[in-house]
DNA sequence: ATATTACCAGACCGATCGGTATAGTTAGTG
DNA sequence: CACTAACTATACCGATCGGTCTGGTAATAT
């Protein structure tokens, strides 16, 4: 048994983990019923509880998926020869545009801590999540800045998540890039603003 | 028939919206069944359906309740003799408090908008309260003051919520505050931290 | 050749979902 | 008194939930 199976050019589990991911991410975690997710698959059910204990499991292997694509999205977005507001505006900016395509179904982690309120393991893969976004958001604005500037950057991606999600606006969005572009460097609202 | 009905000391729609008000808070909308809420408010399955036509409508009736109760709660937090700054700070010092005592179960609007997202009518409620926010903090910070200071503090207020419900950090809502209060006086950081 | 592994198709399970229907009780009203 | 309206209690409905089980196929490993 060597490290890739090679079968069916693309496993069950992968073709799960895919299914689990457009359906819990657009229509929910709860209103997403098993046999959604293994018909939308092209799979067995049987394939399912082959690779997942239970539904729980695949929602955690659903989030932990779903944070390896937030870490790719997130260095795909970044140059690296920006400026630091550049940088940090490009975040809020893809979350701007999505609101504006309809394609923004909400931060995946936030919405299963809401769905699934009592579950631990859920809740620990969100706070991970949240830890990565902060490290990042660290590294954009450099090594020395304060933990506080970190910490309002931070508040300031959540501020703009909820704008997005809940009150689908994408002006208020672009409000928070700006407050976080005034943040990170002494760029005065007025310089921000006509720049997009 | 006189405005108020008499016969049971509280009607079954009073208890029903009360039990729906605890249940669906507190253990989520999806994960509370129609027989739970029945039960818990001690009424018969027929007096739910004679005053709400489906649980679509008990939740909608349930949201407009939590709406008329963020008014009467942050009507009952301020007072109008105190400086903006600590009106603001106590709509905010309010959820932190509620983060250590572990009773914040999040918003209901985002909550509700997150679990139904299809549900226009949901969708409509989250709406009118995010203006009944924006309004309620207009009118704390003053008749003259830029649309976009508004908007700023909406913005704080969001991310205080999303950092008390998903990562359940008092010192992060009290940094939300601090940022508040520095958009509404000219407060350094330094004269607002030590105060609380 | 054989055993193992990964998979598929689908029947089946008890529980629960939202919602309806039946029947009876209680209390205020003309 | 008769009538109405609000209510309780419970049986029932079809659908769907998460999860199990059986049986069969195709490819791999020994």
């Amino acid at each position: 048994m060597h490290s890739s199976t090679i079968t069916p050019i693309v496993s069950a589990k992968e073709r799960l983990l895919a299914s689990a991911g457009r359906l819990f991410h657009e229509h929910g975690i709860n209103a997403t019923g098993i046999d959604l997710v293994v018909r939308n698959a092209g799979v067995a059910k049987a394939s399912l509880y082959n690779n997942f204990a239970n539904k729980e499991a695949l929602v955690v292997a659903y989030l932990e998926q779903e944070l390896d694509g937030w870490i790719r999205n997130a260095h795909a977005l970044d140059n690296p020869l920006s400026p630091r507001w550049e940088r940090i505006a490009a975040l809020f900016e893809a979350l701007a545009r999505s609101v504006e395509l309809n394609t923004f179904h909400g931060c995946p982690f936030t919405n299963a801590v809401i769905e699934l309120p009592e579950c631990a393991a859920v809740g620990a893969v969100a706070q991970r999540y949240r830890a990565v976004v902060r490290t990042h958001l660290a590294n954009l604005i450099g090594a020395g800045t304060a933990a506080t500037v970190t910490s309002r950057l931070a508040l300031l991606y959540d501020a703009a998540i909820t704008a997005a999600k809940v009150g689908r606006d994408a002006a208020l969005v672009r409000e928070a890039s700006t407050m976080a572009q005034e943040l990170v460097e002494a760029r005065r609202p007025e310089d921000v603003k006509p720049s997009r």
